[in-house]
DNA sequence: GCCAACGTTGGC
DNA sequence: GCCAACGTTGGC
């Protein structure tokens, strides 16, 4: 799950403890949290559009899929007027913090690994939010943070 | 259904 | 700030 620092660390995190991931208005991460996720679900936490980008901790699902009430909120950055309360459209998962990693792993680092060549956070192009991590790339990038 | 225009993401 | 990649919107 990626996160822009400046709006939502890992400190944030770590701090409160848990939180619900609002904000997703995006099909293709919705599914992901709405169709796979569960709860115990370990999540890579990574820091988007900061200097330098990278993983910065782990989580885990607390909660599975639900509506997610900011879409209703005029005030809410993330409004959308479409979107019917009798039929929620946007969904949201709640994750826990498990740990910050005492380093950020860096993309370049990233994507210096030949392990993680396939992974689809390093892909071309790709930009979703939330998506899907295997556990040989989980481990891998937990491997490269411990050393 | 096509596609141009526009908006967003996110690395650099 | 730039720009590639991708998603959404809306006219036709």
């Amino acid at each position: 799950m990626k996160s822009e620092p400046e709006a939502y660390s890992i400190a944030d995190l770590e701090r409160e403890g848990h939180t619900h991931w609002d904000g997703v208005r995006n099909y293709q991460a919705r599914n992901f949290m709405r169709d796979d996720m569960q709860v115990g679900d370990m999540v890579l936490f990574y820091h988007s559009n900061a200097t330098p980008p990278g993983v910065a901790g782990i989580a885990r699902v607390a909660r599975p899929a639900y509506p997610d009430h900011t879409a209703w909120d005029p005030s809410d950055k993330h409004f959308d007027a479409k979107t019917d309360p009798e039929n929620p459209r946007w969904m949201m998962v709640d994750i826990e913090h498990v740990e910050t990693l005492p380093a950020l792993v860096p993309l370049e680092v990233l994507r210096n690994n030949v392990l993680l060549e396939d992974m689809p956070l390093l892909q071309k192009g790709q930009r979703l939010s939330v998506q899907p991590v295997e556990e040989r790339h989980f481990r891998e990038v937990l491997r490269m943070a411990r050393t």
